[in-house]
RNA sequence: CGGGAAGUAGCGCAGCUUGGUUAGCGCGCCUGGUUUGGGACCAGGAGGUCGCGGGUUCAAAUCCCGCCUUCCCGACCA
């Protein structure tokens, strides 16, 4: 195999890399205003699988999907303190439109409780209209200081949903099915990427909930990425908003409320938890193309070869896409891999001869050779073994570059190359300054056998530190 | 927002120190031909407000000032 010279290698520059990667897979570029992002056609494929993936999750929860306006008027952040102090360091105002000075300030929804809480307190009345489940596909805007495509930008695309509930039990019992049924559920079994689950400490808290259930993934440089949050907002935005219902014996009650969010971050996930040197890997299920087809030189009967086979696979159900473009079979190759292309069927004057077609695995380049009589059949095998091996090895560097420590300063230690695992008792506010001026954060607290708490009071618990994007 | 580096063709760069022919090179792109089982070759060709604005000068890619953008490192975040 020759060797890649495309790419920036990993363990040469990481950053580096993951640029290199998102410029040649076509994934997405700046926009003309700093830490904008134009997607492009190939990343914006990625978003739509992601996409129709949550989706059905979400309304298979039970939500359904509505849309509320990019535009909030200012009074509505004054009316919760922690959320207002949160964003405003982040905030986009429109002052001027219309040709003059507005009277109050429009601000560029950087996540929408707001207008959404105001909403909900015209439309529920009664017990009878909980819980009440929305969810929006959206942009929103939060102003980066430091921005990189997909992981930070100032303008980006995200799922946000936003419930009402009667109880406290109801709406933490609601926040963790989403957690569980739709982000854990999707980024395990559809993105093949392993997450520590748990609680956000305060100080990681959403400016605003009461508690933030977390999925954080491990990049292949040991880095965390956050790559959803589930929070239980309590009833401080059902007061500032009054949300309220009539119980059964006529009482008024305030609603409790949660909201839960997964953006464009989960595609560069995807990119540093399964790239390799030669590119992006998509995991089968998430694939805009599962399959590439190509013939190794232009010529007519392998054309014809080769639309058939794809006829075939198309015809099966499986997402493939003929290869036509033209000049060299290893520059073809070379292209589809950096894509981050599963499976590629390549059929040659050998295989024609016969009668046969060789399959090769993107994640770990080994190829064979199958009868075209089988190549439906073993393709979905071969995705099947794709998808699960991208799990496994990534759940093996994981556990590789995750040790359980005693001390902060162990904890610090490990954190340089992977993630820690350190008794939350242990660590206190101090501890947490301690690893923060290291930039060391702590990713989520769960249990020691890494499920989540019942509680923050729970004992025993284990704080997970790392570095983090 | 602080500290560092950099903006010259789609991409990567040279030229700048010491101002002075028509601003170069590699890749990519276009045309034609030969090729094609892992990033092909030959020939011809197109493509530039030298990031933007101002200043110095007979003359600015080159010197000076301001701004914008990008990358790396820190504080905030999905």
């Amino acid at each position: 195999m020759a060797t890649p010279t495309a790419l920036t290698p990993q363990d040469e520059d990481f950053p580096r890399w993951y640029q290199d990667v998102v410029a040649k897979a076509e994934l997405a570029e700046n926009g003309p205003v700093r830490g904008t992002m134009v997607i492009r056609p190939y990343g914006y494929a990625l978003w739509e699988h992601v996409q129709a993936e949550m989706d059905r999750r979400i309304k298979a929860t039970g939500a359904r999907n509505a849309y509320f306006p990019l535009f909030i008027p200012q009074s509505y952040f004054a009316r919760e303190a922690e959320h207002v102090e949160g964003f405003s360091p982040e905030l986009a105002v429109v002052t001027f439109a219309g040709g003059e000075e507005l009277a109050e300030p429009v601000i560029i929804r950087p996540t929408s409780e707001t207008v959404i809480g105001e909403y909900m307190a015209k439309w529920i009345q009664s017990y009878r209209d909980l819980p009440l489940l929305l969810n929006q596909w959206a942009n929103v805007v939060r102003w980066e200081l430091r921005p990189r495509l997909f992981l930070r930008s100032s303008e980006f695309l995200w799922q946000e949903g936003h419930t009402a509930h009667a109880t406290a039990a109801d709406a933490s019992a609601f926040a963790t099915t989403i957690h569980r049924d739709v982000y854990r559920d999707f980024l395990v079994n559809v993105l093949a990427v392993p997450v520590f689950e748990g609680f956000k400490s305060p100080r990681e808290r959403f400016a605003g909930a009461i508690n933030t259930i977390t999925c954080e993934g491990m990049m292949r440089d040991g880095k965390a990425l956050q790559m959803s949050t589930s929070h239980e907002l309590g009833q401080n935005f059902a007061r500032a908003f009054g949300v309220a219902f009539q119980d059964e014996s006529g009482q008024s009650t305030w609603c409790h409320t949660t909201s839960w969010g997964a953006s464009t971050r989960v595609i560069g996930g995807l990119i540093m938890a399964h790239g390799d040197d030669r590119g992006l890997v998509v995991p089968p299920r998430l694939a805009p193309t599962a399959v590439v087809v190509l013939a190794v030189r232009e010529d007519d009967a392998l054309d014809e070869a080769c639309a058939d086979v794809t006829e075939e696979l198309s015809a099966a159900g499986i997402a493939v896409e003929r290869d036509r473009a033209r000049g060299s079979f290893g520059r073809r190759v070379t292209d589809w891999e950096i894509k981050g292309v599963p499976v590629r069927a390549e059929i040659g004057p050998r295989d024609l001869a016969a009668g046969t077609v060789t399959l090769v695995r993107r994640d770990d380049g080994s190829r064979q050779s199958v009868e075209r009589s089988r190549v439906v059949e073993t393709v979905r095998e071969l995705l099947e073994a794709v998808q699960a091996n991208l799990l496994a090895l990534a759940l093996e560097r994981r556990s590789q570059a995750t040790h359980d420590v005693g001390t902060v300063a162990q904890a610090i230690e490990a954190a340089q190359e992977g993630f820690a695992r350190v008794p939350w008792g242990l660590l206190g506010e101090a501890g947490e300054d301690e690893l923060n001026r290291h930039a060391v954060s702590v990713r989520c607290i769960q249990r020691p056998d890494g499920s989540l708490p019942g509680s923050v009071d729970e004992s025993d618990l284990v704080a997970v530190v790392a570095k983090a994007y």
